[in-house]
RNA sequence: GCCGAGAUGACCGAGUGGCUAGGUGCGUGGCUGCAGACCAUGAUACUUGGGUUCAAAUCCCAAUCUCGGCCCCA
């Protein structure tokens, strides 16, 4: 049984889905206006696996993430650059989704952009106005906080501590904590409304896109864990209020933050670091090691010797892989035999680490019951007390463990029939010089190969 | 001011009452010509002070410190 820690009860939950084994789960999507950071990259990374494990688990999950295309600061971007602020939206959209690529990220069903939902969005706001939870002035139309009077209760504050330290203070609004579902405005970009033109408010489109797709009430909401306030409040007071269903969503998630030396990413700090810088010189595989060994929910502080230690970790199940291949396609006759040992431990194994997900998705415990796995195999190996047809089982789990974390846990060399030949001649010759004890020659061409990050390992 | 998260060994990081998680790094031993990989083994680990209990990293109380949210943010 599957549990969630869900942000609205604080508590681990066991998961129910409305519909069977049917999981319907929407995930905030970024604003489009600037590249992604390692931030995004660690919220999307986590839902990532928790989606592959879900399915992992039998259920039929659909994933929908927005895409924010529409925002002020789109549109100041826009200016700046002087570019159309569609235009902008979508080549970073476009970027967006090379970085999820990139990332291993792959689990989305649909994307949603705000921009093409804004008959939606204006039937919400429609409703929301005939239902008397909103109220027009002249410069939009807001949300009578009101007239939800359990608004705040996922953040758990009070009404009246929203009402304070308000800056940019709209004075039509009737309370300080209305917020704006549609904004009037002359300026280019503006769609057409009952209530002139203009566009919408910043959280409208979440439940406008989630009830076209998912309906009024659906299973899993999840975000990074900024959103919770005020985005998140703001969309179950428009969903539950136009739908008068309650609650809009089982279960929240959130995400903890990714920090940069202790301190939050941002712009203002200087210390803000995209995805492509990322992976301009690390391997996605690293990074989102790095995100699995840190529970989704706690903070991680992101830094050069946090991707090194995540690196050579990671390291360690390859070489296991590697070895393992190696026996198995080797022609060498088999090792002494304890399949059913063997076969136990392998399911043993599978079970702790199903354990360790269903509870709360702890990637952390899960790992540390692999690491143990593969030190078991490591000793079997190094007593050549296993044979190759537990090998294969071995392999075959630890497959079934990467489809689930998002890792390819192949060998990743890829190189070309003519480079493969010459290197066959290198470590020939070495071979030879190493017969004849010709140590200092052969130590040489094992470190020139390294320069070139080729590793050779005599066994 | 109001809300929230956290403090575990050199570093990262699980763990809600008893049975030394795990990884990285480092030391030692084994295997190796050496290195690497692998195996074995080691280092004053649970912020502080009280309390509950036969038993506490884990529960309670108090304190200290760190970080975050409250305009926008994954």
């Amino acid at each position: 049984m599957i549990k969630i820690y869900n942000t609205m009860t604080r508590k681990k939950e066991e998961l129910n889905p409305l519909h069977e084994n049917r999981i319907k789960l929407f995930v905030c999507g970024p604003t489009v206006y600037d590249n992604s950071h390692i931030g995004h990259a660690r919220t999307y990374i986590s839902f990532d696996v928790i989606v592959r494990y879900l399915k992992y688990r039998g259920y039929s999950v659909f994933y929908l993430q927005n895409i924010t295309d529409i925002d002020d600061k789109i549109i100041k971007r826009a200016s700046q650059l002087d570019v159309e602020p569609v235009e902008l939206a979508r080549k970073f959209e476009k970027r967006y989704l090379e970085d999820m690529q990139a990332l291993g990220v792959e689990n989305v069903n649909f994307y949603a952009r705000a921009t093409e939902h804004l008959p939606e969005i204006i039937t919400q706001i429609e409703t929301l106005l005939l239902e008397g939870f909103a109220y027009q002035t002249e410069t939009g139309v807001y949300f009578d906080e009101s007239k939800f009077p359990e608004f705040g209760k996922l953040s758990r504050r009070n009404i009246e501590d929203l009402n304070v330290h308000r800056i940019n203070q709209d004075s039509t609004k009737k309370n300080p904590g209305d917020f704006a579902l549609w904004k009037k405005r002359d300026e280019k970009p503006f769609w057409k409304s009952p209530w002139g033109n203009g566009r919408p408010g910043w959280h409208i489109e979440d439940t406008a896109i989630t009830e076209e797709y998912l309906g009024p009430q659906y299973d899993i909401h999840g975000g990074g864990l900024d959103l919770i306030f005020p985005h998140h409040e703001a969309e179950i007071a428009q969903m539950e209020s136009v739908s008068g269903k309650k609650p809009m969503v089982r279960y929240w998630m959130h995400t903890g933050f990714l920090n940069v030396k202790g301190e939050k990413m941002s712009k203002s700090l200087g210390n803000f670091i995209t995805i492509r810088d990322l992976l301009q010189d690390h391997d996605p595989e690293v990074f989102r090691f790095l995100v699995l060994s840190t529970h989704y929910r706690s903070p991680i502080d992101f830094s050069e010797s946090a991707l090194e230690q995540s690196k050579n970790s990671l390291e360690r199940i390859y070489k296991l892989i590697e070895t393992v291949n190696g026996i198995i396609e080797s022609d060498i006759s088999d090792l002494n035999q304890k399949d059913k040992e063997h076969n136990n431990k392998v399911r043993d194994t599978r079970n702790r680490f199903l354990e360790a997900m269903d509870n709360d998705f702890n990637t952390p415990d899960a790992l540390s019951i692999i690491f143990d796995f593969i030190r078991d195999i490591n000793r079997s190996i190094d007593h050549r007390n296993i044979s190759k047809n537990s090998l294969n089982d071995v392999r075959s789990f630890l497959m079934e463990f990467g489809g689930i974390f998002g890792l390819k846990l192949t060998n990743k060399i890829c190189i070309d029939d003519k480079t493969n030949d010459l290197l066959e001649v290198i470590v020939e010759v070495r071979g030879k010089l190493r017969e004849k004890k010709e140590w200092e020659l052969s130590d040489l061409i094992r470190s020139k190969l390294g320069d070139l990050d080729i590793i050779l390992e005599d066994k």
